[in-house]
DNA sequence: GTTAGCATGTAACTAGTTACATGATTAT
DNA sequence: ATAATCATGTAACTAGTTACATGCTAAC
């Protein structure tokens, strides 16, 4: 069973929008896949490079008038069969999220409950500071919107992305609430 | 900055549940800490020995009367105090989730929406598995629960747990009959 | 002159997975 | 006998992060 590293198709992926440098790839990924997916400078740049040699991709050197030189990268049709395939093949599993504030939540009766809804409470504010910037990279797929085909889907992907958190807000505000109906009755 | 290790004190707090084996942590972790937290036998058995250098635990070795001989760990003081400050700190970024499936979708306009929605349909059902696991962990606590302690916080996790799956859940309707009605203006 | 943005890259490190190796006991 | 469960562990690997190093151009 080999593994089919996700990484590898999301560039090679969006090597078919407008971006075709490493830095273009990176800036669009923290900019539009960042609610989904991430990704390190120390992860494009060598992963480029495997694109060339599995000849997925071409490269090509290329001066800027009023800029630094760059890399201009392009998927080969070899690289669009292998995009193909991926996009066919299912998931073999949902991805595991791994939750420090569940962790801590979990063994929180070795803690005071004020203790827990501050965890709480902090943790909230950052679902809603996460919420709002939903709101920002609507406004850069808007605004990309050239690509009128590729904007339905980056969409849905922002709809899982907002349902997610708003749900995850919700859900602190109740258990709070919960937290704290509790700590009334016993004091 | 160091870097706190979140699995650390995973383990560590499950030492003050009725965990003390290494066999008995991972089964406790696949079985009620499942949703937001996992853990591989080559991550525990090191984990343990350096808890025990650390001397947030020691550790004793034990026959048992019909099974195999086993090592029984247990925190310490010193251990007890690092978890309780572990708990106290908040943490510094949100969770971020990679997922397959929304990089897929991300990319589908390179796709027959029939292929689309597949894996959509495979998704949910996915998902609908794991709601269902949920009921099993919620079983799993209920009869954990001479710990009544620990009980209504591990149901506060799994309630997260639910709630974001279900978000998933009615997510994946919606898109596939959005596709589906956009694919029907087209066609 | 100095900050911000564009641009490319590597080395060392940390975390986590997978596959392997061993062996006891209990139930079918 | 043989499968399931209990039990411990390591080696090799893969993925991903962080810190570092370099250098250009444009705007203030």
């Amino acid at each position: 069973m080999k593994k089919s590293n996700d990484t590898k198709y999301a560039i090679l992926g969006l090597l078919t929008t407008d971006c075709r440098s490493g830095y273009a790839i990176k800036q669009m990924i923290d900019r539009s896949l960042n609610h989904f997916w991430k990704i390190s400078y120390g992860q494009v740049y060598p992963m480029l490079k495997q694109l060339v040699t599995d000849e997925l991709a071409t490269v090509r050197d290329t001066t800027q008038a009023g800029g630094p030189d760059k890399k201009e990268y392009f998927i080969t049709e070899k690289g669009e069969a292998a995009l193909q395939e991926w996009l066919q093949t299912p998931i073999d599993k949902i991805p595991a999220e791994r939750n420090a504030v569940l962790l801590k939540l979990f063994f929180s009766r070795h803690q005071y409950a004020d203790t827990t809804i501050r965890q709480l409470e902090d943790y909230q504010e950052k679902l809603k500071e996460r919420y709002s910037t939903y709101e920002v990279i609507e406004e850069t797929i808007a605004s990309h919107m050239r690509n009128k085909q590729d904007a339905p889907y980056w969409l849905f992907t922002l709809d899982y992305g907002k349902r997610r958190t708003k749900a995850a807000i919700d859900w602190c505000t109740d258990t709070i609430d919960q937290i704290n109906s509790g700590r009334d009755n016993h004091g």
